[in-house]
DNA sequence: TATCAATACCTTGTTAAACAAGATAGTGAA
DNA sequence: TTCACTATCTTGTTTAACAAGGTATTGATA
C-alpha cells in the first residue's frame, strides 16, 4: 500500500536476522524493536510470516519458553546458516543501495 | 524471483525519475544507463511499465522523436509534479535506508 | 535477395512479500 | 466481568519487478 511497505520488500529477512544475531528475541518484542529504530510499520502481521519463513529455511530456530506474566514466548535463535544468509543479504543490500544513493545524492548541489 | 528484484521494489520510480531529471532519455537507453551504474537486472520488461506508470501519474511526459538510424525514440521529460515526487521518494528512502544501514553496520566490529 | 544483429517500442503473466485485519488465548487490574 | 496488555498465528489483498514474448526499423553481410 504505502511506498514504505514496498521499500521494505526483500530486506525484512535481513533486518530480522540482524536483530536476532545480537540476541535471541521473540516475535512480539522483535516487532517493537524494529518499530523503535524507525521501521514504524513493522507490525505482527509482518513479523510472524517472516519468522516462519526463516525457520522453514533453517536460518533460525524457535523455542517456546514460559513467561511469568502473560502468554508464553517463542524465542528465536540464529543458526550458522542464518549467519551466512545474513552476510549474503548485507552484500546484496550494499550492491543495490550504493548505486541508488549515488543517483539520489548528486542533486541540488548549487550551494 | 531474485533477492535483487525484491530489493528494488518501490524504488524503481525514484531511480527512473532521478535519471530523467538530469537529462531527458528514452526507454531503451534508460535501461542501459541503469544497468551501467549497477542495477544490472533492469531490462526493458522493467523499464517500460515504469515509464507508463509515471506518465499516467503525470510525473513525466513522453515525446516521440525521429531517429536517423533505427526506430524512432520516445524521449521522456520530468514535470514539476515529477520533481516533487522525486523529493518525496528520496525522503522516504532516507527514512527507510538509514535504520537498515545501522542494523547492518554495527557488526563484526572486533578489529 | 535473404538473413542477421542491433536498435527501439510495447504487453502479458507469474511471483513474492509486506501487511491489514482478524482470530485465539493468558494475565492482572479496575 | 470487562478491559488492557501481552503474545501467538492465519487469511486475503495488493503491488511492482521482470521474464518472456511480440512488433518494427535500419544497416551490414552472405
Amino acid at each position: 500500500m504505502t511506498l514504505r511497505s514496498q521499500l521494505l520488500k526483500g530486506i525484512m529477512d535481513g533486518c530480522v536476522l540482524a536483530v536476532i544475531e545480537k540476541e535471541p528475541v521473540y516475535g512480539y518484542v522483535l516487532s517493537k524493536k524494529l518499530q523503535d529504530i524507525g521501521l514504524v510499520d513493522v507490525t505482527e502481521g509482518t513479523i510472524y510470516p517472516v519468522l516462519l519463513r526463516l525457520q522453514k529455511k533453517g536460518f533460525i530456530v524457535g523455542e517456546m519458553q514460559p513467561s511469568e506474566a502473560g502468554p508464553n514466548r517463542k524465542y528465536y535463535y540464529l543458526t550458522s546458516e542464518g549467519k551466512e544468509e545474513l552476510e549474503l543479504i548485507i552484500e546484496e543490500w550494499d550492491n543495490i543501495a550504493s548505486p541508488i544513493e549515488k543517483l539520489f545524492k548528486r542533486r541540488g548541489n548549487n550551494a
